[in-house]
DNA sequence: ATACATACTTAGCAGCCACCGC
DNA sequence: GCGGTGGCTGCTAAGTATGTAT
């Protein structure tokens, strides 16, 4: 295969020669144009030994478990060079923050709330660490200095009332607290598919009693043995009734609650980092809970411990005060490595693995790492041409391992697939490139391949497409006899020896580069193809659509909402109500004059096209919701009454309302006979009748095109996409390009989380 | 090379709350 | 003014990647 064929891989290769097909269409179906000419040597067996089918076992188990105590984590690196500290700036970013919550506070006002963020931005300007405007040093040093108060612990379990209970075999059950909290977690999801799910139930019970038996078992001598004999449904109730009780709350109440909230939360929420407050992420300690696990996960509904001030290790300066550890309490550890980001970080009990608190995304590191990721996605452009070439080459190579490599950076490339590390027995069973399995891909001649498999989150990747025929070749030799489903499609690879070739071309460069860059591209193609005119409005709509492309192309879907169904059906409801307005209004204007008919018979067309059938069914609809509407305002009215000791309407006032509709449906049975529209006051001449017709079709066009993005949303997750992958740069510059506040497409969080964007390109940069 | 340990990014979802159409 | 709805945010699970010890 030549060069020239490998730059036909349609997504974007040289984008020459479909740079103006949309890509929403490419994407669907992706086609993989191919050159190859499949001369005789391109088959040979590339099992270049024949240990090729030793590693063909399926997945290796077992991993993590290695236990340790957790007084006696693991010693830190050794790079401790601490470099003195930065001169600490003033009180003035402490009054900063203060502005901020300030704001928070007020409500509707405004322009005091514009002229507020006119001043916090002058003195952004005036004090701002603007790390994008420094030069870049050395980044194995994460900071200089670093204070910070440690972390918030979730408040401790409160018992349930005496009188709620868990009941066995429809007995009450005395729990010891430790395990009714255990219990009241499971509670708690009583109504949700958890507690549906037979493995998140067995892994919960057995915690369950595990933590009973820890605590001297029940205290009344019921002995639970079996899941299916336990009632929660008492405790759920009681859940419920707390839930609605704290919603009763008036917003008052509920803002003074926030307010102490806020408070509290103040010095934990920030850190100060090389003299400079910065915004801490996650200061809260996880609290213990079953744990959720995504997919059909082995370890689901297994009970999160509950962390303590012991399990923790801080990580702050040398010089920095230490935090005073809870009333009795002390921390695990306390260190001082400059080489990481983390503030603290415990070990969770469900992998033995760590958790980290860091700083927030708006803080300075973030945005470093991010700037430096989108960076390096950039340097890809002036390697990838290489990159291709070679992989193209290469997928009719001798030696098997390059044929893998070849056809599995093909893969990542072309259909973002993520890396695909090695996974363990005890989670959930997904997949990425270099864990695909024989199952995972169907083969179907000349050169289709469907894709399906559960990827990240057991989120399902399923496409059909069309690839490059040595790719199809290839997957086919990969797929040969001894191999059978449950064997590893690429059983010579692994995300470590892909990526220490894809160091080859490019320091840093790894598999999911690849994504970045190829979402980012994508995306500045998409954006290249809109043109700068039309409304806001309508170029947020442009917007998204390449947004969406781009979500599409790395696959970040979204379940669909409860209602979302019953949604639509409103909505194309509505339409066609519309639709028959307008129907009405065109039969209005002929009953002024019907010479029109013969003058414009295009334009009375659509009467003739709504059926009987239609009409009747539109008719019992309108009428069924306003008896319904009336209903409900009885019963509402009379609440409220009643709620204010007034007297209380009649029977007779809702039967008043009722004989309206009833006029009302007479009006329409009489009009579904006729053909003739009682004409209404305002429809007093043709002309006005006419300008009626043209505001329908405006909100039924508007209605439609809401409808459709609605649509074709519904599956999409466009956050994902624009949080990780589209360069922020490319989204700031469309925005002053093309005369697009910021905040349409950037809500607050992401204007502070790309504020290093926002503030560095000028309308020509490009990614 | 493998196995494990560590640290950092990416991911979807629940719940809340502001806003919008009636 | 009211109730539903969609957009945001917080949360934490689930990935990727690299360093270190064996």
């Amino acid at each position: 295969m030549t060069i020239a064929a490998a730059s036909k891989v349609k997504r974007d290769l040289s984008s020459d020669d479909d740079d103006d097909v949309p890509l929403s269409q490419t994407l669907r179906k992706r086609k993989i144009d191919s050159a190859s000419s499949a001369s005789s040597h391109d088959d040979a067996d590339p099992y270049d030994s024949d240990e090729a089918i030793s590693k063909i076992s399926k997945k290796k188990k077992t991993k993590r478990i290695k236990t340790e105590p957790l007084s006696s984590p693991p010693s830190p690196k050794k790079k401790t060079t601490t470099p003195k500290p930065k001169k600490i700036k003033k009180e003035n970013s402490d009054v900063k923050v203060k502005a901020t919550k300030k704001k928070k506070e007020q409500k509707k006002k405004q322009e005091e709330e514009d002229q507020e963020a006119e001043d916090q931005k002058l003195k952004d300007e005036e004090d701002e660490y603007k790390w994008w405007e420094k030069e870049n040093e050395d980044d194995t040093i994460k900071w200089a200095t670093l204070k910070h108060n440690g972390v918030i612990f979730p408040p401790p379990y409160q018992p349930l009332p005496s009188h709620i209970k868990l009941y066995y075999d429809g007995n009450p059950v005395d729990l010891p607290p430790q395990a009714e909290e255990v219990a009241g977690f499971f509670a708690a999801l009583l109504e949700s598919d958890h507690a549906k799910n037979p493995v998140f139930q067995k892994n919960f019970f057995n915690d369950f009693l595990q933590v009973l038996k820890e605590n001297g078992g029940t205290l009344n001598n019921v002995e639970l043995k079996e899941f299916s004999r336990c009632d929660f449904t008492k405790m759920f109730d009681y859940f419920q009734v707390q839930k609605e009780q704290k919603k009763q709350l008036t917003s008052q109440e509920k803002k003074q609650i926030r307010l102490e909230r806020e408070k509290f939360e103040e010095d934990y929420k920030f850190c100060e980092l090389d003299g400079r407050k910065e915004q801490v992420g996650n200061f809260k300690v996880e609290p213990p809970d079953l744990f959720r696990g995504r997919g059909a996960h082995p370890k689901t509904g297994k009970l999160k411990r509950r962390v303590n001030p012991e399990d923790i290790v801080l990580n702050l300066s040398k010089d920095a005060p230490i935090p005073p550890a809870p009333e009795g309490h002390k921390w695990g550890e306390i260190r001082h490595d400059n080489t990481v980001q983390w503030l603290a970080m415990w070990r969770e009990n469900i992998f033995n693995s760590f958790k980290y608190v860091r700083l927030a995304a708006n803080s300075s590191l973030k945005g470093q790492s991010d700037f430096k990721k989108f960076e390096k996605a950039r340097q890809l452009k002036s390697h990838i041409d290489a990159i291709r070439r070679d992989y193209t080459r290469n997928l009719k190579s001798k030696v098997m391992l390059e044929r893998q490599k070849a056809v599995a950076i093909y893969l990542i490339d072309v259909f973002a697939l993520r890396a695909g590390g090695e996974k363990s027995e005890d989670e959930a069973d997904t997949v990425g490139c270099c864990s695909l399995r024989y199952e995972h891909v169907t083969l179907k001649p000349p050169n289709t391949v469907i894709f399906d498999f559960l990827g990240k989150d057991s989120i399902r990747f399923y496409q059909e497409v069309e690839v490059d025929k040595q790719v199809f070749k290839n997957l086919t030799i990969f797929k040969r006899p001894p191999k059978q489903p449950g064997h590893q499609l690429f059983d010579r690879l692994d995300p470590s020896i892909l990526n220490k070739y894809l160091q080859n071309y490019m320091p840093g460069l790894t598999a999911k580069v690849f994504r970045t860059y190829n979402a980012s591209k994508t995306m500045q193609d998409q954006l290249d193809l809109i043109p700068n005119k039309g409304s806001v409005a309508e170029k947020l709509l442009k917007y998204n659509a390449a947004n969406r492309t781009v979500a599409i192309l790395c696959n970040h879907q979204r379940t669909v909402t409860k209602g979302h169904a019953q949604t639509v059906e409103k909505a194309s409801n509505r339409i066609q109500e519309l639709e028959w307005q307008k129907v009405r209004c065109k039969r209005a204007i002929l009953q002024l004059d019907k010479g029109l008919l013969k003058k414009e018979p295009k334009y009375f067309e659509e009467i003739e096209d709504l059926t009987k059938e239609d009409e009747a069914t539109i008719h019992k609809r309108i009428i069924d919701r306003e008896i319904e509407k009336c209903q409900r305002k009885f019963v509402r009215e009379n609440d409220k009454r009643k709620f204010e000791k007034e007297e209380l309407l009649p029977e007779t006032q809702l039967k008043e309302w009722l004989e309206k509709v009833e006029e009302k449906k007479q009006e329409f049975e009489n009009e579904l006979k006729t053909g003739e529209v009682e004409l209404k006051s305002t429809w007093s001449s043709v002309e006005k009748i006419k300008a009626q017709v043209e505001k329908l079709e405006q909100r039924i066009q508007t209605s439609s095109i809401q409808l459709k993005d609605k649509e074709e949303n519904s599956q999409v997750s466009l956050g994902t996409s624009k949080i990780n992958y589209i360069d922020p740069r490319l989204s700031v510059v469309f925005c002053k390009k093309f005369d697009v506040p910021i905040e349409k497409i950037f809500t607050k969080t992401l204007r502070e989380k790309f504020k290093w964007a926002i503030e560095s390109v000028d309308e020509n940069w490009r990614f």
